[in-house]
DNA sequence: TTGAAAGCGATACCAT
DNA sequence: ATGGTATCGCTTTCAA
């Protein structure tokens, strides 16, 4: 791979000069012609800048790091961090996402500073502990910012409360009459920072009126749902709040296969909107949520960036209301 | 943040030391005694390596750059793209995935070189050129895979043929004695590298039957449902396949609204076998795609770096067969 | 307007 | 068994 001193020696002169022109340093003036040739240099062998060599002089980098844990999460999510991507790289930001599956807190934030980002923004699929945080922060990151369901200390948290969720399809239960609530807790891993948030949330719109709250172990198969629909009289409850619009449908499936009518007998709420909830007999009640645009978070970080000092607003990210169609 | 200097002055040792304690460099010899001081004095100072210093230094990286622009795609997709970082990670490669979304074909390869990946794995997001490829072997790609749906000068290609789903589909509905078919084309766009060959695949499928094949655009809302669905008795089709599950079950509903029945008066085919394809009724007939594990690819891009003359084996990552439910 | 040279942090060769 | 030092590619201050 060419060098900044190859296209310099084809040019005719010092790498100086080709840093210069290469990045439009304005302090220091050089003739057109001179600019020309480097440019045309440059072009012919095709350089492109060594990233590591450049920041190590540099001291720092513009990357920002965005931890992956992939968790199964619904397409409102993938908006929102495409959206973030694209407002962060027009920032002239380096988006990195980092697969950090299996690492714990403190692995995962040294893997995480050895690329020396300037930023970090986690979506909370690792669990980063103080030090982790406090790892970061000296290794230069300026902002170490978690979006996760709870604050870590050290880090600007901006929540993005799911226990809201949960309030909102509890109250939207409440309020139509609806007395004893099972709650879907998913089986699968990976899902327990949001599952239970929203179920916390349930409880606490139910807990001024008196109403029941039961949560409902519920894998995402055919099986796991016609066994719980199974010992659906048992249970006795009047609604459901199926933990997102996928588990709520297939429970509601199971529900309706078992003999259980939808909303005579149990009324069945999801959550995020999906498209396909509206193809079902009942149509599915949801929860709508609203995630601020993946611009504005990436402004918030380039803020954060440019002055570390500064607590970042309490700002939430995320809205919830009700939507009521017709399975409750 | 402390450096190798730092731990070497606080260990009372060369910077040479340290590198050899905290690297067991076999090469060299090195007093328990000492080992243990530089360990604790690493540990004490949480002393965090520079990557950019060391592959510097290195003069290449083991960075696997994944490029990502986050195409709305499939549960099956996410979790193929986890598996291959998990696996990439235990082969001690540090998987980036960088968001690409927005730049074309060679400024993208330009960006990504800038990092010194060892290895790039395009999953087709960003239309990779021989030029862009070139540029990213110059700086230093020893492996450059492109999993696309066709494949790319230069690069080593690995089929994932998204046409082999489109003839799955369409053998299937032929064999049940279809002949009008239509194939539903996403309006979405970041859609196409998968739809086209999806419909392509059908009409190979067709070719020799004299069967018809039509094209249908389709946005993925109600109305674009609602309004393919009101001509749909112009169409003269008996039978759809929906490019996937989801714009399958949302076109299945909006015909069954218009008094079309399934499969009396069309069949409704979808792919990708998701679960909720199996809660309608009647049972969405699909298209299963078996995707090479993530583990396996990883190993194919590890002898890929080891020994990148080597052409890779033309190898096919997918399978597809037709699962025959009740809407066809 | 341009060039020479120092230095960012880590590694590996060559001495000791 | 350990230490001194040149080196990777790039930026930037200081001189010319």
């Amino acid at each position: 791979m060419p060098t900044s001193a190859d296209v310099a020696r084809l040019a005719g002169v010092s790498r100086a000069t080709v840093s210069y022109v290469l990045n439009n340093t304005s302090a220091v003036r050089i003739s057109e012609p001179t600019r020309l040739r480097v440019r045309q240099a440059a072009e012919e062998l095709g350089y492109v800048p060594h990233a590591a060599a450049r920041s190590l002089r540099a001291g720092h980098t513009r990357i920002v790091l965005l931890p992956t844990a992939h968790i199964p999460v619904g397409p409102l999510y993938g908006h929102f961090l495409n959206e973030l991507q694209w407002a962060l790289r027009r920032l002239d930001y380096t988006v990195v996402q980092y697969g950090s599956m299996g690492l714990d807190g403190d692995e995962a934030a040294r893997a995480w500073a050895e690329l020396r980002p300037v930023a970090v923004v986690s979506l909370g699929e690792v669990a980063l502990t103080p030090q982790g945080v406090e790892v970061l922060k000296r290794s230069g990151a300026r902002a170490v910012i978690t979006l996760g369901p709870r604050p870590v200390e050290g880090a600007h948290a901006l929540a993005m409360d799911q226990s809201r969720v949960g309030a909102c399809a509890g109250a939207h239960l409440l309020e139509r009459g609806y007395r004893r609530i099972g709650v879907v807790v998913p089986e699968e891993t990976g899902l327990e920072l949001f599952s239970g948030p929203r179920l916390d949330g349930v409880r606490r719109a139910a807990a001024r009126t008196g109403a029941e709250v039961v949560p409902l172990s519920l894998a995402y198969t055919e099986e796991s749902a016609a066994a719980l629909a199974a010992r659906w009289p048992d249970l006795g409850l009047d609604a459901v709040f199926g933990y997102n619009d996928e588990y709520a449908m297939l429970l509601m499936r199971a529900l309706q296969d078992a003999g259980v009518s939808v909303p005579g007998d149990t009324a069945v709420m999801g959550a995020d909107d999906l498209l396909l909830g509206r193809l079902l007999r009942p149509r599915l009640s949801t929860v709508r949520i609203d995630m601020e645009t993946g611009q504005h978070l990436a402004e918030l970080v380039d803020r954060a960036v440019a002055d570390p000092g500064r607590t970042p607003e309490g700002h939430d990210l995320m809205g919830a209301r009700a939507i009521h169609r017709e399975s409750t």
